[in-house]
DNA sequence: AGCAAAAATGTAAACGTTTACATTTTTTAT
DNA sequence: ATAAAAAATGTAAACGTTTACATTTTTGCT
């Protein structure tokens, strides 16, 4: 395979004019940029990546992190990064962290050793960040978070206003004059879901109704014990007229379970989830839903990340919040 | 960063012998090999890859080429190729063809740029991948195909069994006493679309049912015109009692539609899918489905490429057919 | 003890670039 | 025409490993 010495051989010039030519391009004449790209291309030069990452420290390289790709929210986000950064020239290459905090530092180390310039990372349940945090920041590798974040402030990071949207979508339901709400509640490990909950909390008060445990519902996130968890509950005396769903996924077990109890929804019931993922457009009814821009997500956090990496001096700390969006289907029509 | 020269500084020992721990370490005395991964420790030492690949030529690291991350199906899979190579010591890197052959050679491009080892590459729609081998080949970078690949022979490779999966889905309506069937095609220019399509056929056939076309129906792969597309048909005069349909995602259009139509499931239509995703089991019937063994398939794919990666001499072809899992659900009971 | 074979270690070049610094060439201003 | 400034090019070392080859040390055997 074609390297820089071949052309240099070719056009009979320096390494240090061919290499310039495939950077810092204005160093160098017209006349021999172009003589120079022509042989490149008659000899179908490819940079090798490696050595250049290897003498200017500068890999091209993204690493990303997150719990699960086989996840439609991060396959999305994952789109997203993908998209960006390989418009920007960068590669990204991609670690499970299983919602392991022990993978997920080995996921950390690997990417370390393969020298990349920075990291994206999504953070897995339990994740005591600290470390991860001081680890690289002593390798002066930047990161970004993006979704699921420590709940601290002083990082990069990229989320969506989880908050609100969960506000956005309670009030939805009140609006369509829902008198009965209930929550089901996500894994509260993960900031996220604690968001969602003060939000559902906050839309209820502002509009006059009064707050009980019971409705809430937390989940142990095993799904039959969960299914059964919400079975119970709906078929119980509690009126229940509404519910706000921590996710869409368990959205569709929600309406799943209202079919088999001869529930109508939205007649009875209305439901709203929380994602846009793709199956809740899938279902019937159709589910209503908090959009979550996954894709700009993945956008957003390619763009502040390869700022970082470009900028000559540390850039001061950016938090994107993202708006949430509702989306109205069938699943709360009245 | 401590490198493998404070190693050797601190150790006393050469830089050669100080490699030899990481590598072929049985070059080496137990002593030294101790005293050498103690001082690493120590260091907190971490291999530098790069340099590494510059100078032995091997990467570590596997490029992958899908359609679209953003597809359960795919993400799957790579969840199962991550699972393995990491296993097995290798990094993986992604890249989306976006069903573009274009973008396609790039992404093979930049892979071969960054040095990877192998890749693995499920095709997009229109790919004409003589070009893609020949480069390769050229490039001695091996390679495996997975699910879509060439309809050729000689190539390392590992799919689903789409024409037995297409056969014992259609034989499972004929046995739940459909009398008449219904095929939703997928593109026919993905390879798998084609071979559901002769399975579908030679189920038909085999048991003594006549074949004509008003027995397929082919999209556009246009989700607003197809849905249109299915329900004309569905309301017409055609007698349909039984649907395979190419994948699930299609199979949760047709019961949408269905339902719309106040057309039972199963009652009076019995439905089976193709792909066993997360959603096929969310629906209301559930989705019978044929199970692909995603994982799998990735966890094979990592491993025949690993394995030609590791073997001096090249491998003779290897071609990996999975067999298809037929999931009786709600949606083709009795 | 002495010798050959085997095991362990060392030497130094190489991988394909980038880049600080040096040098040459061209342009500009007088 | 000439000096100074700017632009273009060249030189050579460096990035952190691996590895062919050379050397030293240890082991086993008589």
């Amino acid at each position: 395979m074609a390297g820089i010495k071949d052309i240099a051989k070719k056009t009979g010039l320096s390494l240090a004019t061919i290499s310039r030519v495939f950077n810092d391009s204005n160093l160098v004449s017209n006349k021999t940029k172009a003589k120079v790209l022509s042989v490149a291309k008659e000899l179908d030069y490819q940079p090798n990546l490696m050595a250049a990452a290897l003498r200017s420290g500068k890999s091209k390289i993204i690493g990303v992190i997150v719990p699960e790709i086989n996840n439609p929210f991060f396959s999305a986000i994952i789109n997203g990064i993908e998209l960006r950064a390989s418009k920007l020239g960068y590669n990204i290459i991609i670690a499970q962290s299983h919602e392991s905090s022990q993978k997920e530092n080995r996921a950390i180390q690997s990417l370390l050793k393969l020298n990349v310039e920075g990291i994206l990372i999504s953070v897995s349940k339990q994740t005591d960040y600290l470390p991860i945090l001081a680890k690289l920041k002593s390798n002066k590798v930047p990161m970004v978070f993006f979704d699921r974040t420590p709940l601290e402030n002083d990082i990069d990071q990229v989320i969506l206003d989880d908050y609100k949207g969960a506000y956005i979508a309670t009030e939805h339901l009140i609006n369509q004059n829902c008198k009965n709400l209930l929550h089901i509640v996500g894994d509260l490990e993960v900031s996220i879901h604690q968001r969602r909950k003060d939000g559902f909390k906050d839309a209820l008060a502002k509009n006059g109704i009064p707050i009980s445990k019971q409705r809430f519902l937390s989940l142990e996130m095993d799904v039959n014990q969960d299914t059964s968890k919400i079975r119970l509950l709906l078929q119980s005396k509690l009126p229940v007229d509404g519910v706000f769903v921590h996710g869409d996924e368990t959205c569709l077990y929600v309406l799943n379970i209202l079919k088999d109890l001869k529930i109508k929804v939205p007649k009875k019931v209305k439901l709203v989830g929380f994602g846009n993922t793709k199956f809740s457009m899938l279902s019937h009814p159709k589910l209503s839903t908090i959009d979550q821009g996954c894709i700009e997500m993945g956008t957003y956090a390619s763009e502040i990340l390869i700022g970082q990496l470009k900028s000559k001096t540390p850039l001061p700390t950016q938090k994107k919040i993202l708006p949430p969006k509702l989306i109205i289907r069938e699943s709360s029509a009245t």
